[in-house]
DNA sequence: CTAATATGATAGTATTACTATCATAAAAGA
DNA sequence: TCTTTTATGATAGTAATACTATCATATTAG
């Protein structure tokens, strides 16, 4: 079976749908990997425009500016990731099972997916890693915000609480456990990596250490310590 | 008493010791009230230079760039922070007292502090949040490990993690649990005051909110549930 | 009294983050 | 088929950024 995964995208998001055109597919896909290679800051439409053999003057036809692209990106990230929560929790009737996908899906190396072509998600992980909280956090945040350009991941936070309740019903904090477990694996997944004082993970880091983290931090916040 | 509070900073923070001179002081205390009003990547030597009155090649001879400033400034709040936990929680016999110290430090609206006259910690605080982590989520983060300039955050960190330890001392994720704490008074704070509907606090959004969340996920980890 | 040091004044450069205009090729509509 | 819209490319230009370099001058220290 192949499936093909498209998201509807909010068309703040960019000027023109860069899902329509070869061209905006490949500002997607070499955006993605520029970006990786040397971080957003080094990122330019300029050098963008090199890669793809086309000019800076037909990215801005797609896109406002670079901190517009990597809010784009970051978008589509939480409409994948809350594609496969849903998929992935579909049919599991107990919460805690629920929430143990959830953590997983959160703190593994993602695998490429190959329902969507010109994405690599395993790229974008680590981009939404470092640079993701860079989206909102700007002076400009609530502007963006009244834009709905934050909408997926508000949207994944509130399905995963939605599931916190599942599992505690009276469990008070359900959002903000949800934002935090979010955050936390992307944060100590980046310590481990670059700052390991700041965690409990050895010399040979792997995902495993900072799901069992945060399972530990969630099950005992809902009282089911193991 | 008139204390006054000083900090040992790490030489590789600057090119020459802000705190020695006035233009140095001056580039300090109007650097924070510039980069507090209009956000860091709005924030320019040549902006901070007419405000004080100087000119930028002057600037340049104490900061290399205005991300070493950054960083600089933020390991500076880190410094000031530790001293205030060390000095909040000393002769506090009970760890779960002292955690409940840290974790009023580290979410309370910060007053500012008298013994440093050329730093307004309230601001500072408030610049920390946003800006922080933008100075460990870059490319350079290991050159920059490296040269010790986040040393003050880890020292921070192993501190809060001795007092988890001191609390629960089979706890095995001391320096992750504290690393959480440190982002998360930060994050969950952003996110109320921005982001609302990425937290469960209310419209009127007080410290104590934060305070209770964080409470509550240290204390149920550690099996002190209240 | 001299020498070192700190700051300011000024200028210059490569790059960034755009905007504008025009040409042309391809696709869509009549 | 002819026409018109649309997409892209080519080129140029601008203000601002992030520096670097040089020289003059005032202050401080030996």
């Amino acid at each position: 079976m192949s499936v093909h995964l498209r998201f509807y995208m909010n068309e703040k998001l960019f000027l023109k749908d860069p899902e329509q055109s070869e061209l905006g597919r490949k500002i997607i896909s070499r955006s993605i990997q520029l970006i990786h290679q040397n971080g957003f800051e080094d990122f330019t439409f300029r050098k963008l425009a090199k890669e793809i053999s086309s000019t800076e003057a037909s990215i801005y036809r797609y896109f406002e500016n670079k901190h517009r692209l990597l809010t784009y990106l970051t978008a589509w990230y939480w409409n994948w990731l809350e594609y496969q929560v849903s998929f992935q929790t579909n049919n599991i009737k107990d919460a805690t099972e629920k929430l143990k996908v959830v953590i997983e899906l959160l703190t593994k190396t993602v695998e490429n997916d190959d329902s969507t072509l010109h994405v690599d998600e395993k790229l974008l992980h680590q981009i939404v890693i470092t640079e993701g909280a860079k989206t909102f956090l700007t002076q400009h945040v609530s502007e963006d915000n009244a834009d709905k350009l934050f909408k997926p991941y508000k949207d994944l936070c509130a399905m995963i609480a939605a599931i916190v309740l599942e599992a505690k019903s009276d469990y008070i904090y359900p959002k903000s456990l949800a934002s935090t477990i979010i955050e936390m694996a992307h944060f100590q997944s980046f310590f481990m990596k670059n700052l390991p004082a700041l965690t409990d993970f050895g010399d040979n880091p792997v995902d495993e250490e900072v799901r069992s983290f945060i399972e530990n931090l969630v099950f005992s916040s809902l009282g089911q310590n193991s």
